[in-house]
DNA sequence: AATGAATGAGGTTTCATTCAT
DNA sequence: AATGAATGAAACCTCATTCAT
């Protein structure tokens, strides 16, 4: 008689789909004005549906922020940690690199969350500066330091070192998110970092 | 008994006194989580109060995004439009003061809620895009043009030279909002500009 | 591989052990308190099954109350009428019995939610009238009335002399379910039975 | 233009309303069943404006079931603790007065809900228990003890007595909440009283 | 000019019930 | 016969906004 089920059965693929819905709604919207019940709708699903997978709206944007970036960042710090040229080089290649990966995951959207709601959801704030932002740093102070005292690396903190090296990546990020949609000139963040490293290693390379 | 009608006293300063308050509550909440009625109570008045002078809560949120910034960027601005010398000394000079201005203005938490909230509130963004973030480009883009063109400063394109200048000390004051506040180490705004002009200077000038 | 589908095991049982789940349940949460889900999980099944053998909540609700104690009435009651000897005698069997079967029975937990509940559903408070409450006060009128005929008790509205009987057992009962599980005195049901039935017929017998 | 004004303002009263209101809605539903938006409409109020005054639903049944009879229940007790005469002649008076309150007050409806819901709220049972049922227990046991001492009474467990004392009234209007409305056949307090405390007194006092 | 009681729309969450498997 | 994913109708509670005082 009716060709159409009300629904299907689909468990497996459910949280995948919801937190994916959940993407979308958090980043368009923030946390607070997105509503379960459009997430619901855009994962296909009823609002009580929802609940099956998690427990809370708080939960819910607990396992998007969680989700979006952590195995991407397991993957460049791997490939950074595994260098064995100089640093310059490695600066190099991972700029463009991590240029490429914010380009096409949804890193910046979240970030602008992280950043938005950390006062909060200073969990998240903290599970971001624990599992992505603090293990880049640490990488690449150490990196530096190793650069120094080669001789490779002029002097200088690291620690602010690492921040003239990755800052305007991630603002770059920031932009895209929050001017470009505005009509702002948008931002090609692979020629960003292009230009960057080169720039901030002519300033921090001893012989050139 | 009392002949003086407790609202005589003051009359004229109650807006700024509003937006002060709103302010506070709105960078320590965020606009979604801050409550008129908490913004009414810093401000020593009753939450109907308000409305006399905002009409509507995004309104107030407007005026605070508006006002919290724009009178110091002026400043900031005037000073360097004035600049006579040569364009790394200007930027020798800008960067500390930028940094020494972040210390003591909300500039941080404004911001932060700016990016937070840009997709619910565009023109939000938007002003802060046309009256903060494009001239503070506009004129850097220009100097380094001119730095460029006088041989002072090495080729590249300067929006992207632009970048690399200022981002260290944007992403500095957002640190400082999002992950001292959980313990993380504090960012020192001044000494990063300090070192930060050194270093890139030293890759963007053309002789050293 | 399994050749015996899980559900073949037993069949007939059913109804019974979701009831006695049901039981355990309702009276431990209350009518409105008590999930479904919990339900089938103490009697084993998924909350779907629940749905074979009873069509909604209230139903299986009705058939708790109604399981609960009608069975256990009748034994009294026959017991009672099948009574050759006099009536105070009767009576000095009648309490203790009564107060033996409700340490053991969940009498007082149903009849907690019957009294709670009688409101929103009427129908169980009058299967409770009608067959445990008002058999058992017939029963004790009609033995007074004849107990008085012969002149064994004296004179007095019979119904009244069965509350003056019966009401510290119930009262007990109750007492049980509220006040003990917050740390109050324990009531030792057969102990008051045997005091009070001696008081009381102190009081109604006319020779003594 | 417009005859009527939406609301008016009421404040002092509206606690009192609300309360009224409440236990209303309450006992006619139970604590579960009872809606917000039903009390509500009954005070003459919206749904929101309950929260002004109490901040949950459980605060709300709370102040009900405090305030339903805590003021009576001093009465009766003073009245008792300031009685000069003897102790049988005491519960001559008292047993009726209680009949009395309970017939004009809503003792037994709240009674009932104190009952079914102490599961889920324990502590309602232990106000009504501290507050209502052990004071008049303790001074119905000592005033047994001393009739006992001044061999006006026969020995026995005073707590016993106080329940036989005191049982037939309590069931009594428990009985006219929960099965009269049903058309089983009303009780008549007061006459109920008469009645039970010459039963009881005749097998508890001495000499007769 | 100011107050704060009252409104009412809107959001999250729960859970009895249904139904594809 | 059984499962449990999915539905959808409430219900509680919040809070920006209004308006009688």
């Amino acid at each position: 008689m009716n060709a159409e089920p009300r629904w299907r059965r689909r468990k497996a693929d459910r949280p995948g789909e919801i937190v994916a819905a959940a993407i979308a709604v958090f980043t368009e919207r923030g946390f607070a004005a997105a509503r379960i019940d459009e997430i619901a709708a855009r994962a296909g699903l009823s609002k009580g549906a929802i609940y099956r997978y998690f427990d809370t709206k708080e939960a819910l944007f607990r396992a998007v922020v969680t989700d979006a970036v952590r195995p991407n960042v397991r993957k460049v710090l791997d490939t950074a940690a595994a260098w064995q040229g100089g640093v310059p080089d490695l600066v190099r290649m991972l700029l463009p690199t991590v240029a490429g990966l914010a380009m096409k995951l949804p890193v910046g959207a979240v970030l602008k969350m992280v950043i938005g709601e950390s006062r909060n959801f200073p969990e998240l704030a903290r599970v971001w500066h624990d599992e992505v932002v603090q293990p880049a740093l640490s990488l690449l102070m150490r990196l530096i330091a190793e650069g120094q005292a080669r001789g490779e690396l002029r002097p200088g903190d690291p620690r602010t070192h690492a921040f003239s090296l990755m800052a305007p990546m991630l603002l770059g990020v920031i932009w895209r998110e929050t001017f470009t949609p505005l009509g702002a000139g948008d931002v090609d963040l692979p020629a960003v970092a292009r230009q960057h490293v080169e720039t901030v290693l002519a300033g921090m390379e001893t012989r050139r």
